[in-house]
DNA sequence: GTCTATAAGGAGATAGAC
DNA sequence: GTCTATCTCCTTATAGAC
């Protein structure tokens, strides 16, 4: 009769890494309060994963896997209703964000730690952590930045890279710690409302990108005097 | 003869504390090894800081003082300039993004670290660390929303608080890990050339802020189905 | 102010019984 | 597969000599 809550060993202890690693860092987190937290023996950890380091591969792979493939997914849809044409702006962007914006708001709790995981390595110069992230990033990055490339042909490659960046910035920024905002503005500013989040940032992200090229707009020359340092 | 280094003892342990709590974060970074690069003695830091807690607010205070002046320095002269007129948006971002930008591409290396560290604590969920934070936010946040409102009056406050909120994001970002975006994009994007960057920056977020209202602009329906989950 | 020595406990990891 | 027991090392923190 235990037989079901023994083959869910592995999940559960995944669950509970998810949590510690987007609470406090893969340094931070220890295997003994994952184990507490999930309710196994500690030994179990190294049956399953062989180390910290493999628990830290297998909580991102098994969260990285079904965002890329949903990015990808959304992507293609895009540029499929584009039937030929470049695929307006807006909708690239709407395929970029909503995957990760959803995660920021699925009402289970074991999800809501995806998105401060997700947020967190970004800021995680481990450099094993680094590179699963780097790897995802550079599949989905890729298309994402050709998809648009082809949609603002106006715009160098360098130049929609940095744009793009930002726009990962703002969304790492908003996965990273959603209630902190909140509480910041006082509760002007929830992510929790997808549908509106997701049209405010299309519609500040998009004009953006239409903009020209910076190297070739009028250059913003007398800059402000810095302070001696 | 010793004296000029004794008196810098404290300074040592700031400067190492600092790259030690950018590149492992707050729980990751360990005392001994923060003595051992300041070439100072465990205790020291004790004497000095009375707990690992003290020094990490210790190492916020010493740079974000100094920051949190710059930033409301360069608003007061943009708004000085304008006049009794609203600043031009172009010229508050200017503000905004100069300050921490600056940090970035300090040539010495102690101050590298600035930018990791800034970087770091956005995702850093140590109560203590965000409090730190939070204050620094709150009045630089605020001074900048008041300037944003007066340029752009056709904006409500919540929905400036959510286009602000995505400049800051982008900015983490950069700051975070600027050798990553360098590496990632094969040099295209190099945070070092702090004058390229921030035309970028501009050039791509004033539109954004000059863009109507997303409440008043036609709502972005048809949305794309998600997958089963 | 700076040091040595040490307390007191938590960390990752493993051997081996069952 | 799962457990107990344990090894070894490292952590924050302090007491007390100098």
């Amino acid at each position: 009769m235990k037989k079901l809550a023994e083959q869910d060993r592995r999940g559960r202890i995944l669950d509970a890494a998810e949590n510690a690693f987007a609470e406090h860092g893969f340094d931070g987190a220890s295997l003994r309060n994952i184990v507490q937290r999930a309710g196994v023996n500690l030994a179990t950890v190294y049956y399953y994963f062989e180390s910290k380091e493999g628990l830290m591969e297998a909580v991102f792979k098994r969260r990285f896997g079904p965002l890329r493939e949903e990015h990808l997914r959304l992507l293609g849809q895009v540029e499929q209703e584009a039937a030929g044409q470049p695929a307006p702006v807006e909708k690239v962007l709407e395929a970029l964000l909503l995957p990760p914006l959803r995660l920021a708001v699925t009402p289970f709790a074991k999800r809501q730690a995806v998105s401060r995981l997700l947020g967190r390595i970004i800021s995680e110069p481990n450099p094993q952590t680094r590179e699963v992230l780097n790897r995802q990033h550079a599949v989905v990055g890729g298309a994402f930045l050709q998809a648009l490339h082809r949609s603002l042909p106006h715009l160098s490659l360098p130049e929609l890279r940095w744009r793009l960046e930002f726009v990962w910035g703002a969304l790492a920024l908003i996965l990273c710690n959603p209630r902190n905002i909140e509480k910041e503005t006082h509760g002007a500013c929830s992510p929790i409302h997808t549908e509106k989040l997701l049209a405010e940032m299309i519609g500040f992200f998009s004009p953006g990108f239409r903009a020209p090229a910076t190297t070739e707009a009028p250059a913003c020359h007398n800059r402000l005097p810095l302070a001696a340092q």
